[in-house]
DNA sequence: GCGAGATCGTTCGCTTCCAAACGATATTGT
DNA sequence: ACAATATCGTTTGGAAGCGAACGATCTCGC
């Protein structure tokens, strides 16, 4: 059912709505627009710390340093531009965070076969060994902050954030 | 309706879904709370990027601080902890960014009136002025980003999201 | 072949960001 | 009254993060 916010949800939203609209009064915005944006951010940060907290900070690995982690995990070996694209940072950051990777032994660096410009970056079995310790705890916790949706609520989220991010590579 | 994906991503997903289903074989995943989680992320990244890039890198500010400049300009002066918390930084992180701010002339730290400790941080004109010529142009690219989804799909985007936030908060 | 241009990872300067430690100020208990 | 405790903003140290500039390497046109 839509609308189905709490009532206390519901009023202090359209309480910030009118503060908004009230503090630009000469311009109408689109809210929909901007609510579905500025949430996407909320989210997003709200969960990161959360699970730096409570699921990373023991094993002193970043987000980024995870996610560049679990791909090498799952996916095995690959190419720093590819890695780079995948965990969704630049080059240059990348290069900083496989140095610290490296300099823990969770990964190593390797030169291209054929192509003297290229590094293929290997999981090594530390690497591989912490994920799957990870994994199963990181899951947990995004179910636990995904609790109060529905499996097809879930879905549907992913969807329409999909929908965003395929908007945005279409620019 | 459920399940409109354009068939390239369903089949991409399907198989990324049964990669890490392979790569952990022992262990059982929830699968629709992972694509949720991972889609909040790889879709914040991406907007907050394009938004740096496209509208506030032209006036040299972070996203950070434009949030704190935006919270300054809709509900006027706060003390720095409503500040941190509004704009979902630390209050480390805050001190940073005020200090950009102020050297810019964009916000002004003040003391507060009764409490030593407490310090109370106020917008300049300036500081108006430019939240005021940035966010037309801010909430036209919100638009943009969430072109692909109907009015409603972005009002239910934001409920999704609002309950993870809810859920967060409640621990 | 071989020079022009593209592509790759790294480096650089700068800002952001966090957690933890720190001083300064308030509040509380006794 | 006054020590113990709590709270506030800042500082510090280290990692992320970006865009731009850079050398090294490859590719393409001729």
């Amino acid at each position: 059912m839509p609308g189905a916010f709490s009532s206390d949800d519901e009023r202090e939203l359209r309480q910030a709505e009118r503060d908004v609209t009230h503090a630009f009064d000469t311009q109408p915005f689109d809210f929909s627009a901007l609510l579905a944006v500025s949430n996407v951010f909320r989210a997003a940060t709200a969960v990161r710390n959360h699970m730096e907290r409570e699921v990373l900070s023991p094993h002193q690995l970043s987000w980024s340093a995870f996610v560049v982690l679990f791909v090498l995990r799952v996916w095995g070996a690959r190419e720093s531009n590819e890695l780079a694209a995948e965990a969704g940072i630049t080059g240059g950051t990348l290069t900083g965070v496989l140095s610290t990777l490296e300099r823990r032994g969770f990964a190593k660096r390797k030169p291209h076969a054929t192509d003297g410009r290229r590094v293929v970056v290997h999981p090594t079995a530390k690497g591989r060994r912490t994920v799957d310790q990870i994994m199963p705890v990181f899951n947990h916790h995004e179910a636990i902050v995904t609790a109060d949706l529905s499996d097809h609520d879930r879905r549907e989220l992913a969807r329409l954030l999909r929908s965003i991010l395929r908007r945005l590579d279409t620019e």
